[in-house]
DNA sequence: TGTACATCAGTGAACGCGCGTTCACTGATGTAC
DNA sequence: TGTACATCAGTGAACGCGCGTTCACTGATGTAC
């Protein structure tokens, strides 16, 4: 029960290394091919040696998935730290451009942690949901400022829909902060938007003459913006 | 030069079957664990059988995705054949919702054509791109017709984008059949948008709140027809 | 109608490969006295 | 300061596995005469 003086090594941890030459492989081959032994190899150790670090494959790709989601928050809150947090429209739009930008820049972290699923492999929710759920919240909290404000365009018609009511109580039951029902609505319709338009563009699954996608994603963000904001 | 006479033999050949079971298989698996192997012991045949089919795996895999686009294309199409084709709002509707109930009813289909691809597998496009385009082509007609008809509320600013001429500029070179620019717009940023929702449905990546997904893609469809038509 | 032949789908053995995981181990390092 | 000991990250051999692909083959079937 009383707890034992913890030993202190000298030499620093692999973990970080592990998960630093797992993203560079998945970035080469993809996901479904991550392999301990090539990660191993490729660090200079042993196979084995990686089981000091994760009990199991599926617990390195667990923490991939979790580094994934982190980094990918982090870079939409950087997006929007420096503005003025009235300024709505400019802020949604540094967020969307984020989002896209952030995809292009690591596309294999993109596809770990929204494409298709590995094979084999499902992540435990209680993990993954926390890290998951940051880069939502900001988008909600950027539309809830906004709406607080009062520069939503609101429609009646989607506010008062049941499926709405039911959204919003489950968000409620759900311990995340009180936000009105079509904030809610909006924030998840306009990331599936979003998300469709990434994982397109980097799935490479646009037909072929639509070259100028920086250009699309831009002009359907500002299209957003407009049809959003007062 | 002379065609030699063909032989007919009344077996029928196991092509069919092999391609079923490859289905049934990336059903239960996933894509990335498709095997001959287990194709051909389900099959009750021995694997090198096979090859008098497909020439190699990824050849296969080709057939399999050349034949996912047709039958995804298959389903559009039968959505809209029975309505009456000034009724462009109906049309539309239909289209969006067989989209999405094609997805759910073979979800690993959709992510095998539309998601992550397989890691080590590109797909030859001379042979992948016919079958795809059909499904757009399709969406592109719906669209176009209604643009004819003088339903569609139009957005001048985007019509007139510089990235919309070099859409049309392209579109026009593939040897599609003549469009306007903005037709080809709305089309690409829809799909992508459809696209989102259905594959963060199909993905289990929506929020964990979200419960009523038919619904809210039913309402995010219906949003989409009071901003397009007049 | 009967026989010799060509075709070709499917067989079974074999190949080399990389994988995740286990196990007993070693050897450097820090700790207790 | 010196020695005996505990810790534990990394080793190396081994396991059983399923994979894609090749190869020479066999045997049923249809064809030519």
């Amino acid at each position: 029960m009383s707890p034992r003086p913890k030993m202190m090594t000298s030499m620093g941890t692999l973990q970080p290394a592990i998960l630093s030459i797992a993203w560079k492989q998945i970035a080469e081959s993809g996901a479904a091919a991550l392999s301990l032994r090539a990660i191993a190899r490729e660090l200079g150790i042993t196979a084995p040696s990686i089981y000091n670090y994760f009990s199991n494959r599926d617990a390195l790709v667990t923490a991939l998935i979790v580094d994934g989601f982190s980094t990918f928050g982090d870079a939409l809150f950087a997006a929007t730290s420096a503005l003025p947090e009235q300024d709505h429209r400019q802020r949604f739009l540094a967020i969307g451009l984020a989002y896209r930008n952030w995809a292009l820049a690591y596309p294999e972290r993109y596809q770990l942690i929204f494409g298709t699923p590995i094979a084999g492999y499902t992540a435990p929710i209680e993990m993954t949901m926390p890290a998951a759920s940051r880069s939502m919240v900001h988008l909600v909290e950027v539309i809830a400022l906004a709406d607080q404000a009062g520069n939503l365009r609101l429609k009646d018609d989607v506010a008062q829909n049941a499926q709405m009511q039911s959204l919003l109580e489950a968000w409620k039951t759900s311990g995340a902060p009180a936000v009105d029902a079509k904030v809610l609505y909006l924030a998840i319709t306009i990331w599936a938007h979003v998300h469709g338009l990434v994982s397109l563009e980097i799935g490479h699954q646009y037909p072929l003459f639509v070259v100028q996608t920086g250009e699309l994603y831009q002009l359907e963000i500002q299209r957003l913006i407009s049809e959003l904001f007062i």
